[in-house]
This record gives structure tokens, C-alpha cells and sequence, in this order.
DNA sequence: GTCAATTCTATAAAGATTTTATAATGAATC
DNA sequence: GATTCATTATAAAATCTTTATAGAATTGAC
């Protein structure tokens, strides 16, 4: 499995060396921001998996921060604060925080409230086999099968057909997988989308030309079945 | 919207009192239980939305009531507990606690932390679906179904029939529909509107002819059933 | 009430526009 | 050096707009 990747947001550098080498030697990949403008470009140009965000940063109101992340990032965010008073941790958690944490924090704690959020969204990944009529994914080889026989897919491809698999049934609109899959600022190259739906049809539509998987509604996005 | 059920599983009945009071005042449904057996008993009889969970049980170990309600109940968990030491936190929060607030807890932090569990799920869980006769659409998944299949509608079609569907019984004025799916400046193009009614009816209505759902209402315009 | 004039409505179909699929080419990556 | 990705060009398909026409409903004079 591919490390899980965190994004460290924070002014201090003590606090994110000591962070990084806590976080690496469990396992994760580690990125940092030294101010809340960096972190935030970030976290758009690479999504990490979580965002430990210190919500005193100088260049930036934290809450602000927050809310700008929240806009359209969707996994967890886990704040670190030096202040420990109730209205602060209400106004993060309201404000979308998954977590709320005081800093000085006991770091052992800390690694089982990040396990607990990356946790939360796997739930799917948990049916490490999804099948679909003639086409198989097993999540944890990363293989896909069409009839049996494994088919090559490109990370774009294989990124692209787990998200449908995960989304079965619904729209999802052309914006919508161009932020998960290429990110935040590709949402209006539709035609990138286009040209990977055509070639992901072609490796596991029994008849290209008839798609049965991969359902184009027009004007709005695709839906898988 | 239906108020969301807590279920307090905790032994000291001055601590279910208060948490009844606040819970209840902030609108959630409040069920309680005085130990694990009892809990665990009305959580599988008539499963909350959320578990508030004290860790220091009479009659069972904590952790084990836990792991019990986790093989099979997938809604939040959040342990409430006397003890602050950083190896109950992670071994609660390892064993799928959704969170964990140690006594004395500050009531508003209690509830937000509730409030963001209780939003986790949330997107997943409330599909939200209209059904008349026939026809089912789900907003969520931005499809709709004519008894059982799927059907295809284009994206103004698409409009139209939630305009319809979230307006249901009421008369809507051509005026009023064009403005709300074509925009200002299209108030006057009736006939627009003609034709996707049209064609909307060829799609959803038993009897095009003879429509049940679309009612024409002569010189104003049409209602929905 | 009846009947014709008038207005309103439904539908088909042609034209215009938008959206989509696909091939192909150069750039980037490994 | 081969694979994958980004980008452009173009043809095909889908959708929307617009016009034409026939049928239905409404109105008002008798």
C-alpha cells in the first residue's frame, strides 16, 4: 500500500520537526507549511490525506484558514491549538475541523486521532474486492480484471475507475472528478476527463461504442454501474 | 427532519440527567442506560444515531463493551471517562471510538463534538429521495427512475422536474418556471417550455396523452402531482 | 346553450449550438 | 526508449432553439 500523507501547516519549527519524525516513523509521508498562504497552495497542488493545521499562524485569522480549506478539501483536518478554551474548540469543530487538539500535545494521543479520522473514509475500502458484472477491482493488489483476466490500467485510469466503483449510481459531474483525481484548478479541462473515459472504456467495456460501466449524461458528468 | 436519537450508556444517573438536559434542550432524542448489558440490549433493539459511552462500567470492561458494539453498530461512538492518561485514549480510540471526552467534560465542547460525529455520516446516509407513483428521484445521485429504471433526462428536463417534484400540488405560472430554468429575459418564451413539458412527459407519464403528473392549466400554467 | 372566432396548447421537425468521442501529436516522466 | 500524460483538432452525437401546424380550450355574441 502507498504511504498516507500528511500535511503539517504550522509556524513553529520545533513543533513540525518533531511532528515529522514522529509521523514518519509510523509510516506516514510527511509535507510542512511554514504559514498558512503556502499550506493552503499546498494542499491544492498535492491533496495530503490529513492536514494537522495549527490555528495560530501569523500570516492569517485560523478560522479563516479553516473555512478556505473546507471549501473543497474533504478529508480530515485536525487542529492543533495552544488555546484551550471552549468557545475556540466549539468554533473549530463547527467550522469543520474533524479534530481539536491542545497543544502541548501527548503524542501518542495525537497518532490515534489521526489513525481514528484516515479511519473514518475507509470504511468502502474495507470490501477490498468491488465487482461490477465482467470487471473486478481488488483494492489491495490494485489489479482489475475484465472476464477474469487482468487488464493494464494507468494511475490516472485506475484512479478514475475507483472512483466511479466508489460512486456507483451516482453523477458525479465532470468538476467533481476533475478535483478529485487531477485536483483543485483542473476543474474546467473537461477534455482530459474525456479523453481518460475513452481510454478506461475501451480496457473494460465489453463494447466501447455501447458503454454500459461508464454512462455519459450529457451536460452534467458520468455515472457508473 | 426527524429528530437524531443518543443513546446514554453510563451508570451514574446524575451525569444521565444532565446529559439528557442539555441533549435534549439542543433537540436530539435522548434514550439512556444504566449499564453495558442494558446498553448494548436497546442499542441493537433500536439502534441512535450515537452512543455516548462511559468507559468505567459496573458490570463489564469498558473496552470490550466497546469492541462489542463495534462489530456490528457503524454510527459514532464517543467514550465519556474519568481517566486522562494518554493509553485509555489511544486504546479507545483504536478500538473505534469515534472520539474521546474525559470528565468533567465542558458541556458546549461535548456537544460540538457530537454535532461534528453526528455530520460525519451525513452526506453518505440521507439519500435524499422523492417518490410519486411511478416516478423515484434521488437529489443525491441526480438520478431519476420511472418504475424501477433508470431514465434519461437532459439537463433542463433535469430542472424542470425538480421544479416540479419540490412544488408539488401548486400551480406554477409559465412566467415563474421560465424564470426559475431559462432566467430572466425568458419570461415570454412559452413555448420553450411547451416543448419540455413535452418531452418530459414522454418520459415520465404512464400516458403521455393523458398525463397524471404534468397538469396543464390553461392560460397559467402547470401543476405537479 | 350554441357556434364561430380567438386564444392557448401539443407535437413534430428543422436548424443552431453545445457537448462528447476519438485520433493524433508533442511533452513529460520513469 | 517506452509509457503515460497533456493538448489540440475534428467529426459525431446530443441537446436546445425556433418555426410550423394541428388540435383543444376558452370566450363572447347571438
Amino acid at each position: 500500500m502507498t504511504k498516507e500523507e500528511i500535511l503539517i501547516i504550522d509556524d513553529e519549527p520545533q513543533i513540525r520537526k518533531l511532528l515529522e519524525i514522529n509521523l514518519e516513523s509510523n509510516g506516514y509521508k510527511v509535507t510542512q507549511a511554514s504559514d498558512a498562504s503556502m499550506g493552503i497552495k499546498l494542499a491544492a497542488s498535492h491533496p495530503p490525506d490529513l492536514i494537522l493545521l495549527d490555528i495560530g499562524l501569523p500570516d492569517k485569522n485560523g478560522l479563516e484558514v479553516l473555512k478556505e480549506l473546507r471549501a473543497w478539501f474533504n478529508h480530515s483536518i485536525i487542529i492543533l491549538s495552544v488555546m484551550d478554551d471552549e468557545e475556540s474548540i466549539v468554533q473549530g469543530l463547527d467550522n469543520g475541523a474533524s479534530d481539536y487538539v491542545t497543544k502541548p500535545f501527548r503524542a501518542n494521543e495525537l497518532l490515534a486521532r489521526i489513525r481514528s479520522c484516515l479511519n473514518r473514509n475507509k470504511t468502502v475500502d474495507h470490501h477490498t474486492a468491488l465487482k461490477f458484472d465482467n470487471i473486478q477491482i481488488d483494492l489491495i493488489a490494485r489489479t482489475v480484471k475484465n472476464n477474469y483476466e487482468i487488464i493494464k490500467l494507468t494511475t490516472t485510469e485506475y484512479k478514475l475507475l475507483i472512483l466511479f466503483a466508489q460512486n456507483q449510481g451516482r453523477v458525479l459531474t465532470h468538476q467533481y472528478i476533475l478535483k478529485e483525481i487531477w485536483g483543485v484548478g483542473y476543474q474546467n479541462d473537461t477534455q482530459y476527463l474525456r479523453v481518460f473515459v475513452g481510454t478506461l472504456r475501451k480496457k473494460i467495456e465489453l463494447n466501447p461504442n455501447k458503454p454500459t460501466h461508464i454512462i455519459t449524461e450529457s451536460g452534467v458528468g458520468y455515472r457508473f454501474n
